[in-house]
DNA sequence: TTGGTTTTCTGAACAGTGTTCATTATATTT
DNA sequence: AAATATAATGAACACTGTTCAGAAAACCAA
């Protein structure tokens, strides 16, 4: 034995080189770039050979938007460490947003794109966004219990900060505050001041 | 004289055949089995025809997405009605969510798929998003005008309501709500909890 | 070391995508 | 009817994710 171990310990190993490739990938070339065929050059093997370690795509973009994850959860813990709960909520909701605007190919994978949440069928939850969600919760959940928030429901509130977060970063992302005849610079100023009012508004 | 105008006529008419199969397919298929080759197959043209009237897949989805948003407009115009500003405000945010909810498809065309977005390289303005957009704006424009909400710019304001109500919806259609443990129904009604809990922020 | 077994890898193929272009078919004009 | 202009297409190109029979490599026992 130990041998047995050795073959687990390749095929965990291989499995990170796959997705190391493509979290390079994405980073380099954006989501579009990202093919099985690719990432199969980068590392040197056979299309054919990411098969034998992911089930398909979809399982290794989950893999990939896992990392995604880790990096927004190192962001939130490096930026929102303010002891005033609704200064660290400013804090979360500005990071967030800029997270998007500065890794947009990233966000993409965590919010957007489909392919990565198909692996949920046989999952029961998302454990991916399960760390950020629940710092998002615990900030929220602090507000509440020494009453500096409107909200009194942990979980609408929850819902209601990371929409709005969200419903920002995607609608400029997928270019729709085009509708708006505004410059590139105007639509980041207005989105930033678009959370603070709200900040504004659910403060006590 | 007649026949060029005959002909013009005909190219409409064509754009506007391929155009409906397109709406058609996107309505009963989806975006991802609405491609070039069963759109030509529906119209019983070959997939090369498609060329000679749109110049790419993403022009087609343009025309597509303006079909959308007509069927937007309308329901604003049936179910946001209300004289009372605030009242009226409140409808067009839910008619907004339940659209989305009602209309996965065409909800992710108009909002959410980079394709058609790609022809405003060469657009000055995104026309198809005009109309509704304009519809908000108005309705917000008179809540502000009778400080009926807390907000006193109109574009910061419409932006807010609209990525609270893009994030909402967009974040579900998407499976992203999967963080946290709530059944389908119970997404649903936290969805419109949160409308109705942001329109009481805003209010004045 | 040899031979047999198991594991790992890959070339080629399948069915699909958007798109282009030379060639063919159809209208229109002379 | 012949010449010309317009419209339509078949076939190809370069991709995509995915599968699978067969080749290569690693392992194990004699």
């Amino acid at each position: 034995m130990g041998i047995t171990e050795r073959k687990e310990r390749d095929k965990v190993e291989m499995r990170q080189r796959i997705m190391s490739a493509a979290v390079q990938m994405f980073l380099e070339e954006g989501y579009e770039k990202t093919s099985i065929r690719n990432i199969a050059e980068k590392i040197e093997y056979s299309p054919a050979t990411i098969y034998l370690y992911y089930k398909d795509k979809d399982e290794l973009l989950y893999d990939v938007q896992g990392q995604a994850f880790e990096k927004l959860d190192q962001a939130f813990r490096e930026k929102a460490t303010s002891k005033d709960p609704i200064k660290r909520l400013e804090q979360i909701m500005l990071t967030y947003v800029r997270f998007g605007k500065n890794n947009p190919e990233l966000y993409d994978l965590m919010f957007i794109i489909r392919a990565p949440m198909n692996v949920m069928k046989e999952k029961e939850l998302w454990d991916n966004g399960h760390d950020s969600f629940g710092f998002l919760v615990q900030c929220i959940s602090d507000c509440i219990e020494k009453k500096l928030i409107r909200y009194d429901d942990v979980m609408i509130a929850a819902l209601s900060v990371w929409s709005m977060g969200h419903g920002l970063v995607s609608l400029d992302l997928r270019c729709r505050f085009k509708v708006m005849d505004m410059d590139e610079d105007s639509i980041a100023a207005a989105i930033e001041k678009s959370v603070q009012e709200y900040l504004k508004l659910i403060k006590n």
